[in-house]
RNA sequence: GGCCCCAUCGUCUAGUGGUUAGGACAUCGGCCUCUCACGUCGGUAACACGGGUUCAAAUCCCGUUGGGGUCGCCA
């Protein structure tokens, strides 16, 4: 069997698409495990839409995630050029083939007559109105405007196997002698697409299920070019959680991320997408986190569903959060850097507060961004203070022991958290107190928040200055 | 509405004729505990319905219902 050619075929018209990454990811793992090759297209025919701006945006985010293509913009390859509207002469000339070979026809008829015959009609039928085939038998070649419709056989039906769903078919009637080009000899999708993956000699098409009624027409354009047909696979959509395809609007009604790149901007592991992207249509026994190694040897086409999935964004999370907490301490300090930045919070990258601070808020935080969160506190001098906690915590009585506390920790010459959990206890056993009588005053004397990391730890990770100058602060202010 | 597709816990799923229907997230409760997490132990929770086929059906067939997608000179 010759090594399958699959692509992934965006049109720049805004973002990277959850979705369309999902599409990404498929093709390139199946390239990648059978030593394939993995083509990126860019379907830029809608010039009403296409922007550069947006190409850069979609091939930034697949190289954040590490679906590196090859074949297409920026590394070339032998079936190019890869941008559709730099194929133009390649449509025009499978026009013709197409015309020559009965499969597509001429259509003079101007969006004004059609329009014309449409509103002639009732209102209720102008809904099911279909191009009658007027130009379908024309002998004469008037030097007018043209536009290449499909010659869709009148009778029978299109039928193939999906990878995924199975024997398909659907019925001539309802396909329609649809336009392929324009006059202009830009290509519309189906006909752009399939002579494209024709061309470049796509041996699988696997994109989402919303394309299924697309196929047939593929199909009778491949058929018609007596060329070999490719397979199909088509992917099961993500809905949002009412069970919706995801759209903009949608998306924000329920606070999902759409954009490829808000995954980035949040600081999730690019193998994280991967892995939350990898189960949306596909599975692995009872498996939950994937390496993209594992997703790569492990994925296959027999365990790709047919049910479309909903987002569900707790799962979400705890999948960002498994894979945020398999890097180390340090990686985590050098990549959490530049969130810190974004916080506001200018950290130095060899702080000795930093891996430690890492080390408390790992267990507390999903994405980079909530850990930059998480420990900012540990480098503001004065971090913001939630005025309900110091209301509640700061009471006269606390703030008494907080000086005393602080008195007796600035007498510890290592401040480590051992030392420290050790000087505090003592101090606790001598006032027969326990550490949760005076742990959330403290708490919110050191970081301003009623819920953080251990005490000891923050205290350790602060330093003694610190430690005893907030609870020092805290323990003279007013609350 | 036409056409196409789908149907196991709330959600994602395992399951390919014989299972106490398993796992994960979520949820509930216990443990851990200075808070919040993490971790850990346990609980609640599903084969949409109706007909077939079969000794036997979550698994195969048909129908119903429900859901989704799509009906552009968008992709």
């Amino acid at each position: 069997m010759t090594k399958p050619r699959v692509r992934f075929a965006p049109s720049p018209t805004g973002y990277l698409h959850i979705g369309g990454a999902r599409t990404a990811l498929f093709n390139w793992l199946w390239a990648r495990k059978t030593g394939g090759t993995f083509i990126l297209r860019i379907e830029d025919t809608d010039q009403e839409r296409s922007t550069e701006a947006s190409k850069k945006i979609i091939l930034d985010g697949l190289r954040w995630l590490g679906l590196e293509w090859d074949e297409g913009p920026g590394v070339g390859g032998d079936h190019g050029p890869y941008s559709q509207m730099e194929r133009l002469s390649l449509y025009q000339e499978f026009a013709d083939k197409l015309v020559a070979a009965g499969g597509a026809y001429r259509c003079y008829c101007t969006r004004e007559m059609l329009d014309a015959q449409r509103n002639a009609l009732p209102e209720k039928e102008r809904e099911r109105w279909s191009y009658p085939g007027t130009c379908r038998d024309r002998k004469d070649h008037p030097d007018l405007p043209w536009v290449l419709r499909l010659k869709t056989p009148r009778t029978g039906a299109v039928e193939y196997v999906d990878k995924v769903y199975g024997k398909t078919s659907m019925r001539c009637d309802a396909i329609g002698d649809q336009v392929l080009m324009r006059a202009n000899g830009v290509p519309l999708y189906n006909f752009g697409a399939a002579v494209d993956d024709l061309t470049m000699g796509v041996t699988l098409v696997a994109r989402g299920n919303d394309h299924l009624l697309n196929t047939p027409t593929q199909i009778l354009i491949y058929k018609a070019l007596g060329a070999e047909l490719p397979e199909f696979a088509h992917l099961p959509l993500m809905l949002t959680p009412d069970g919706k395809k995801i759209s903009k609007r949608n998306a924000e009604v329920f606070g999902i991320d759409i954009a490829i790149e808000r995954y980035h901007d949040k600081g999730w592991m690019p193998d994280a997408v991967l892995n939350l992207l990898s189960r949306f249509g596909w599975s692995h026994g009872d498996q939950e986190i994937f390496t993209r190694d594992e997703l790569v040897s492990l994925f296959d086409w027999e365990h790709v569903g047919a049910k479309d999935g909903r987002f569900d964004k707790k799962k979400a999370q705890w999948i960002a959060a498994e894979h945020l907490r398999k890097h180390s301490d340090e990686a985590l300090a050098e990549m959490v850097l530049p969130f810190l930045k974004a916080h506001h919070v200018e950290v130095l990258a060899d702080d000795p507060r930093l891996i430690p601070a890492v080390r408390t808020v790992k267990p507390r935080a999903s994405t980079l961004s909530e850990m930059a969160d998480a420990m900012a506190f540990y480098f503001i001098t004065h971090p913001p203070r939630d005025e309900a906690a110091a209301q509640k915590h700061l009471t006269p009585e606390a703030r008494a022991r907080l000086a005393a506390i602080a008195d007796r920790l600035e007498g510890v010459e290592v401040f480590s958290e051992a030392h420290v959990t050790a000087a505090m206890e003592a101090w606790l056993a001598e006032h027969i107190l326990q550490i949760k009588d005076v742990a959330q005053a403290a708490r919110v004397a050191l970081t301003g928040k009623a819920a953080s990391p251990g005490l000891y730890e923050v205290m350790a990770v602060l330093g003694r200055d610190a430690t005893v100058s907030r609870l020092r602060a805290a323990a003279s202010s007013a609350p």
